[in-house]
DNA sequence: CCAATGTGTGTATGTCATACACCGATGTGT
DNA sequence: ACACATCGGTGTATGACATACACACATTGG
């Protein structure tokens, strides 16, 4: 049943993450969770997910590599903390907007903003869905935003959930595309600005086949603001959600 | 500029998926592109991502792991065909649905079949937006799908991006679920059906800290279905499409 | 005071991607 | 017909990595 070689008491992992050794807060062991999960953010910001290693993370504490393993679990764990850490907790401002559509906007902004300033978190693998206090936080923060709509909280966990998808997804597309456009810069493949994908597909498609995807290239459709991509798919979903909304209460 | 070490006219990678040799098409090499994507793929399916090691893949075929480097440049341009090769062309049946909602259903259907039946394929690590055939395919069908609507290019393809990332976005968590049930079950700590995700958060949240959070837990509402889940979301951005229609054409 | 427990070290193992040198077969140009 | 480049495949080597295991020192509670 235990899953570490550490003794059943001790507090690893995500649950480390929710304090529950706050008691012994002022202790301070040399060498504790939250200081291994900065050090490996550190690392990620300064370069990529895969600089992350338990080797460089240990170095730059000045401890073993074997010693990050009586603080957490493996590897797998702590890429999970800094997915938590990493993604920060939501901004108060958001709950400050006037009205639940101004509130879902700032809310996205501020989560694909999140995603922006540390696009490794993206790289993190898909395991279970997060459970950090951060995360649960945003979906708090969410929840909480929809309130005045008089949704049920079925409702509003649905279109919390139907929103954090989109820009789940959406913020994937954007890393995918901001690194084809960083690779076409370092290559010097691409002079043009934001074309990369565009001309890549102009290049690749062999003519006739894809006719609507001729066209969208030759309308230069490709090369649209991203930041705005995401603004135009919110507001459709917020569309929908008003349409939810009026349905409800007719329903009534 | 020649990223391999092959000579400047060999084909590889993503311009091989597209067949840019088939031109000698009946020349088969003893090992090709195609059949080290396939091998990788079966070993994929069997497992997990995880499991494609180059080893792995050359031994599958009879060769030295690093007769593969011959034909691909690097694992991720491997990764890259698997996503191509992996997802899949989409079903001819989308299109012939009735009307661009019935349309949008199957397609949202298809793709996220795609992914349930090799949840492998969300693993693979994020590079550049995909440019194989089967992914230009899936634009294809999407943007066709909408041609009744009256949207122009541009509006088309804002809206097949908002609903590809609502799909990507959600079918990542539907993974992520899917995988803490299946890690629940197998150390047999829930015995509950799909609770898990509830039941998590219950023992981990500090009581009063997150009230709405509480409220869904004890509404039960997180045992939902995750298949309606990813229905109700397309069904929220199908009808933020509709008022976008609607605008439109009040705006000629 | 001793035994258990917690924390850190050092060493070892197996896996992985990939660089590099080599080699035979197969054309190709003269 | 012959020299030579190219192509496809092999074998060996390297360095990074996660992590198991055995040990050592310190603290602390009975």
């Amino acid at each position: 049943m235990a899953r570490h070689q550490q003794s059943e008491g001790k507090v690893t992992g995500v649950a480390a993450l929710w304090g529950d050794d706050l008691s012994r807060a002022d202790e301070r062991p040399s060498l504790n969770v939250a200081d291994i999960v900065a050090a490996a953010i550190q690392i990620a910001d300064e370069g990529e997910l895969a600089d992350v290693s338990m080797a460089k993370v240990a170095r730059r504490l000045g401890f073993t590599t074997m010693a990050l393993y009586r603080h957490v679990a493996n590897k797998g764990e702590l890429l999970e903390m800094m997915f938590d850490a990493g993604i920060g907790p939501p901004d108060a401002s958001i709950l400050k907007e006037k009205g639940w559509r101004a509130r879902m906007h700032a809310y996205a902004r501020h989560f694909s903003g999140a995603f922006r300033a540390r696009p490794w978190l993206m790289d993190i693998p898909v395991t279970r869905p997060p459970v950090g206090p951060n995360n649960i936080a945003w979906l708090e923060t969410g929840l909480t935003a929809l309130v005045e709509t008089g949704l049920d909280i079925r409702d509003r966990l649905q279109v919390h959930l139907t929103l954090s998808s989109f820009l789940l997804g959406s913020e994937r597309i954007y890393i995918e595309v901001s690194r084809a456009f960083e690779a076409a810069v370092e290559s010097g493949t691409s002079t043009a600005p934001i074309t990369a994908y565009g001309e890549t597909l102009r290049a690749l498609l062999p003519p006739g086949r894809f006719p609507a995807v001729e066209e969208a290239i030759n309308a230069g459709v490709f090369d649209g603001d991203d930041e705005d991509d995401t603004r135009q798919g919110v507001e459709r979903i917020l569309d929908g959600v008003e349409m939810l909304i009026a349905k409800r209460q007719r329903e009534r």
